[in-house]
DNA sequence: TAATTTTTTCAGAAATTACTGAAATCACAT
DNA sequence: ATGTGATTTCAGTAATTTCTGAAAAAATTA
């Protein structure tokens, strides 16, 4: 498959970044391939439009199921396995960020979590546990953050993304709200 | 310096965990140290501790004060360098999501708009300046809360951080508010 | 069932990234 | 200026990751 230049040039950039991203330039240039891609594409196109070997593709494609990210069907009298991205950017996205929470945070929360049921052993140990509590509360209320963001649907979501700066004047007018109907009521902490 | 059992295996494990993060194993390492260390290090007693090599630290600390994430300073009567990390895990979490942006958002988006300045040459190009305009269009939103979350303030953005799920709640108050005072407002969009 | 097509696996090769030791540079004190 | 200790640079090496081609396995059809 021929690519018009500017197809080229994303996916060309999609492998660069690949490394950044944590995944390998053919995984990136895949993705990006399938991204633009109007319909499905069989391993096979994507092997030659790339030009690398059939395996890598497979191994790139398994990776990318693997993330979620990319989805595989059957069209009706063909026996190969046609691949395509999901449409729907935002859901992208919070598969983007639910995987991301399950790889780069999970494996740490879960040493930390272990690590803090025991007392420390001494002084020295002392100070770095309370640093490994802080850590631990942290990523705790990123990772609910994330669990609570997949709970959204795309409405909610888009109006939450366009929010932006505006969160703060939010907040203010909540405690506005809140404090006219219960007066001095314990400010700031709590889940609400 | 000899490490305590737990803090040994929070360094190792940070260590594992770089490849992941986009960091090698010793910068993970450095990292994990100076974060539980009471007290600021000089480079050799972090060559000793982690036994590497003096140069890998040297090169391990730049990248990491090129991250933001560790800061030198001197003590008075010593000519060495000593490094820290920032106390605030707060803090800490806001300088990654900015330099995570800088540096795995940023370059994808100048290419985007680039790209996307010039019309589609055929048929074949217009599907993909499409898709390529939808994941602009988002990255924009999420490059724009990253910069929004660098403006709050700590107590702002640890209510932010314990809000969760409780976004949606907040979202429709605001609706009922706002169309209390305005009857039949175009709903919906607009950054406020 | 066997034949055919497609996909996956995996050992080795290639490419990339990380690390080291030696030399160069820098910073400060005398 | 010269000396001393601290830091950085960098070429070469080591380790890791990525990629390939061949073979095995799986899926589908006849």
């Amino acid at each position: 498959m021929k690519l018009a230049p500017s197809v080229q040039a994303f996916v060309l950039h999609f492998g660069e970044m690949g490394s950044r991203w944590g995944i390998n330039r053919t995984v990136g240039q895949i993705y990006a391939l399938l991204y633009l891609s109007k319909d499905p594409l069989h391993a096979e196109e994507i092997t030659e439009t790339l030009g690398v070997s059939r395996s890598n593709v497979s191994m790139g494609l398994k990776e990318l199921q693997s993330w979620r990210l990319v989805r595989s069907q059957h069209l009706p009298g063909d026996r190969r396995d046609y691949f395509s991205t999901p449409e729907d950017v935002l859901e992208i996205a919070l598969t983007l960020v639910e995987e991301r929470r399950k790889r780069e945070l999970d494996p740490t929360l879960t040493l930390l979590r272990q690590t803090l049921m025991e007392p420390p052993a001494d002084q020295a140990e002392e100070h770095a546990h309370e640093r490994m509590q802080q850590m631990c509360d942290l990523m705790e209320q990123v990772s609910r953050w994330s669990h609570d963001l997949q709970k959204l649907n795309p409405k909610e979501l888009q109006r939450l993304l366009l929010l932006g700066s505006a969160v703060p004047k939010l907040l203010k007018m909540k405690d506005t709200l809140t404090s006219v109907g219960s007066k001095r009521k314990s400010a700031g902490s709590g889940s609400e």
